[in-house]
DNA sequence: CCGTATCCTGAAACCGGTTTCAGGATAGCG
DNA sequence: CGCTATCCTGAAACCGGTTTCAGGATACGG
């Protein structure tokens, strides 16, 4: 019942502690005898190491902490799952503390993570000021994903969002569309700033200025995709394409549509964001850009675990790629 | 730069570690200008204690360990946040690690968390046999999600699949379905088999026999719904409804039938299983059996903080919830 | 006023490992 | 053969807390 310990494991092979410890490490040679006998006795007793001991007695915990913002959002829960996937084997295992979109919550998240002794710290999203995350992780490595800290200091990989609205609108404008409609998401939420910036340089580009009463805010939700569409409807404005601000929010819009009897891509166009595992199932299949979430969650804890062993890193942009589909087509006119 | 101890404190507070350690906690009764002086140093030097030493001596690591199998299946990620939120502010974190499905693996996992003295233990799908979790989990709260063990040493919460299957099946017979395909999951995944099995009855109850024609297998990927569809439409068979695995083969399944020129619900019926967040926003809406995942995942997070403080748990079972949208229909003869 | 119960407090042991340090044994070299 | 370099090894310190234990101070009852 007891647990056993490396003590109990020197007292059988007739060690000390020390060899003990040097074995199980391999931190030093130690006598093939002594060794056989110390891997026996391990054997049969089911030794496993105390990790917790070990993180007190060594200063490393083998632990990631990871920052999440739970809504919920396939987006966000996808970059997680690439964090997890990519610690892999390396002996690390991440843990979680949850923020929920509130600075406050987030900084005691990231302040618990730090009491753990963690190892390095991945922030996914999220809205802590700058230096607040430099005084709460100095001295720790730190990757923040899908989002972009002007500062030097941090290391961050981000979507370039501008460049995806960019893209997207592009090619609406591309195959004839004049009347655009965007469905934003939140306000403030940098994400959907930058998108909606992109979309305003396309149409900049391309000499043409965009409707301003084509523009409508959302949450990012499905059902914000909806009323999207019924504002833009019940507004009585012509539109022949939707930018949606995510995959999520054009499953609302195509939804809407199709309950005002208006068929995509027929009668109105629709492009997403994100490229979630959905959509390339949905009827017909979004035509989207694609942010590579689970690539991102990956490379952020390769990052982590490099810079863990004392590696370099510097911030990295990814560029979303344009998904064609079939919920665009070119204008009925 | 350096770290702030307990033994820094109490001797900026002029008092003993012990009497530091008191105050922290409150487990004992401590002399009030004593105390004052313990917080004021506490606060001067920004001390936070350190998790892993105090795991250490009091034997309680604050940690509660998940497995997860992931496979990135919405279903699974959904229990995955549920248990993360479950936790909460209560103090205690989880820490992940991933069976991948792969029994070998799993077992490793397992043992990970077990050697980083977890407190608890959140099992979540899995195929590892019975025993092996007694041997490996002894002594230590464990609860297994969305999977049912036969011998009551085990805390179970899980879905009954078997009356899902039969709910989604006697609803399609209800609206007057006779020929109704069935795309089952992995072959031997144990809420597959349940699925079919509430499908039979279903069957067996009305009086009626399912054609074994209409039986293909899948693994609950969109790309597998697609398949299915192909392969009944080669088959050259009549069928007026499809009970697909699950809400994501359902959406393959709905594209594939798009393709070909078929209707949902007109000249096909079409039922799910799981009701994922984007079900009720396709088009149709997706009628389907709610599982209620997330709801699950707390649960269980619920009950191991509850069997954590010596409380008692007993094996539940969820029953799924037929979610009636638009995918169904009378068929049309 | 004395004996005892109660309340605080600090010293020290402890949790289970890692790591430093010093010493004994052995090997290598002149 | 003697001296130093190298290799192994165990004792002990250490990581930073918690908890036990014993003792001093104070309060209380008789």
């Amino acid at each position: 019942m007891k647990n056993v310990t490396i003590e109990d494991i020197a007292r059988v092979a007739g060690v000390s502690k020390s060899t003990v410890s040097r074995v199980l490490n391999r931190t030093a040679a130690v006598a093939p005898e002594k060794r056989k006998a110390v891997v026996e006795a391990t054997e049969r007793l089911g030794f496993s190491p105390n990790f917790v001991a070990r993180s007190l007695a060594s200063g490393r915990s083998m632990t990631v902490g990871v920052l999440t913002q739970l809504i919920g959002s396939p987006f966000y829960d996808a970059i997680a799952q690439g964090v997890i996937a990519g610690l892999g084997y390396s002996g690390y295992s991440p843990i979680f503390a949850d923020g929920q979109w509130q600075e406050t919550k987030q900084i005691d998240a990231i302040r618990a993570l730090v009491g753990r002794r963690v190892d390095g710290m991945v922030l996914i999203g999220g809205g802590v000021p700058s230096d607040e995350i430099s005084r709460q992780c100095s001295g720790l490595p730190t990757v923040i994903v899908a989002r972009n800290l002007p500062s030097d200091r941090h290391h961050c990989i981000y979507m370039d969002n501008v460049s995806g609205g960019y893209v997207a609108t592009r090619y609406l404008l591309q195959q004839g569309h004049r009347q655009i409609a965007i469905i934003r998401g939140l306000e403030h939420h940098p994400d959907a700033v930058d998108r909606f910036a992109g979309y305003q340089q396309a149409f900049h580009e391309a000499d043409l200025t965009a409707d301003p009463r084509l523009i409508v805010d959302g949450d990012f939700s499905a059902e914000s995709g909806i009323r999207a569409v019924n504002e833009l409807l019940s507004r009585d404005l012509a539109f022949t394409a939707i930018f949606a601000a995510n995959d999520l929010s054009a499953f609302g819009a195509r939804l809407a549509l199709d309950q005002r009897g208006m068929q995509v891509p027929r009668d109105v166009s629709l492009i997403g964001f994100d490229d979630q595992l959905e959509s390339a199932y949905v009827t017909p299949p979004l035509t989207t850009v694609r942010q590579p979430a689970q690539e991102m969650g990956r490379q952020a804890s390769e990052a982590i675990l490099n810079l863990i062993e004392g590696g370099e890193f510097s911030t990295q942009a990814v560029q979303g790629e344009l998904i064609i589909r079939q919920s665009v087509a070119p204008p009925l006119r």
